[in-house]
DNA sequence: TTATTCGTTTCAAATAATGAAATAGAATAT
DNA sequence: ATATTCTATTTCATTATTTGAAACGAATAA
């Protein structure tokens, strides 16, 4: 009774096709949508054709494709600067990022992935994956960690049983029980690491932004790659970054994170 | 003939009701809404549900109040990526903001409106979709007239009645003629100005990003206040912008615009 | 206590979505 | 030029979801 989604309800479909487009990460043609999909060609045509007039999707007349549309960056752009921890942390991460020259991040949780809400480049920057509005995996990211190891027992196991724990790298922990004791060391210890766990030479770590009831709102992480520098090295930027999330902390004391259920 | 919806569409429905929520700006409650929507409580109510349960609104149970969600975050993200030209200009408005210390824009022509899809502070160096996600009026912007004034005729047309012409500040150009004149100018001139029509305080210069078709696929400014700088210092920097706007044009010359219909 | 306000549920009626199959249109092959 | 093979689009009777007025319940205020 409690697993899978009825099928019905037109909005439920539209946002499904909506994330099968965005899957997609390119523009798409009718035909590839309807073989991933599994409603009929009549129907889905009918779809794309409301989410184009809307303005959820573009569409381009001459390869007949489809990609996600900018009226959702600006409906994004309202949920972020209301809902995120972004406006409120900052001025804060500004600070941080002034006395640390690495790539930082500030992120949240959100439907139990890892969501990037914020990022300072260094001043060399370096290429990787993840950007502000780019959702990251909770198991083996340091801000993922960092935040999974301060949250109460039951709305951990429900993230942890929604986890894919697939191996991106040799070094990931790719099972609950390797990610449990995990956790129980960054919970005592204040902090998180990533040892290349999600990407080959890139490390970081991170500290969890806990109110003053200890309801985790978010993580801030500093990453470096391998090549430069080393975990050893990454772990003396954590007191001045443990002092940044309670100064977030503090300033989001009185904003209500979505995640609260 | 031209102006209400037709009432039709669950979707419809459903992205009108984001709207609302949107243009509140705050978290709101069901009657609020209620009160400013065509739709029984009723229905507003279930459609509030569901799209809270889509995640693509946030919900305090404590104050019974929505906003939007942050799924739109993750949603936008893709749309950016993709169908922005920020990801193709990037590294051209880096190298801009090293030579000009001043918070440059990167902006596109949406649903006649300007959106600004990248933004480099004068300081800090950050790329990314959030702050750019904002929308602003295309009749007094840099940005926006910039773009109109290389518009092929009939889609200018459709564009200037789409305008609302608000008198923001006393110098705003707030009438269809006033403007058309001022597109000429700088279509002859090749750039625009932005003379405190828009915040009293603020000026801009801007430069169109144009095709080797000549079509308009976005616009790039230079902005500052006038208790710094003047609209004449401004000016020296439009040999360089019109060079990198150049350059993102030609980055772009196989990438499609969505505003192509 | 009694009003009042707001959120939630109900259920028959109204309406929108469905999907199999036919049609139109484009591109490629013969 | 014509046939072939894709793909996109439309049709229409059927199905199922959405609708909304009104009743209900919970919470707060008077």
């Amino acid at each position: 009774m409690a697993a899978t989604s009825t099928s019905s309800g037109t909005v439920q479909k539209a946002l499904h096709v909506l994330d099968i487009v965005a899957d997609f990460k390119r523009p798409v043609r009718l035909n590839e949508i309807v073989s991933v999909s599994p409603y009929p060609k009549g129907t889905l045509y009918r779809m794309l054709q409301t989410l184009r007039t809307e303005g959820l999707l573009a569409y381009d007349e001459y390869s007949n494709e489809y990609s996600l549309g900018m009226r959702l960056v600006r409906l994004a752009h309202s949920a972020w600067s209301q809902f995120s921890l972004a406006p409120i942390a900052r001025a804060h991460i500004d600070g941080l990022s002034e006395s640390i020259d690495e790539t930082i991040h500030l992120a949240q949780l959100e439907a139990s992935q890892v969501l990037y809400v914020d990022k300072r480049n260094a001043k060399r920057p370096v290429q990787m994956y993840s950007q502000a509005g780019k959702i990251g995996p909770a198991y083996c990211t340091g801000v993922g960690k960092a935040m999974l190891a301060f949250l109460p027992e039951a709305h951990l196991e429900s993230i942890l049983a929604q986890q894919s724990y697939h191996a991106f790298t040799q070094k990931t922990l790719d099972s609950k029980t390797a990610l449990l004791s995990a956790l129980e060391q960054i919970k005592s210890q204040g902090f998180a690491f990533d040892d290349e766990e999600h990407e080959p030479g890139i490390i970081c770590v991170a500290t969890p932004i806990l109110t003053s009831s200890n309801s985790v709102v978010g993580a801030i992480s500093v990453t470096a790659t391998t090549a430069r520098t080393t975990l050893e090295n990454l772990k003396s930027y954590v007191p001045k970054m443990q002092e940044t999330a309670n100064n977030i902390a503090q300033s989001a004391e009185h904003w209500r994170s979505p995640a609260e259920h």
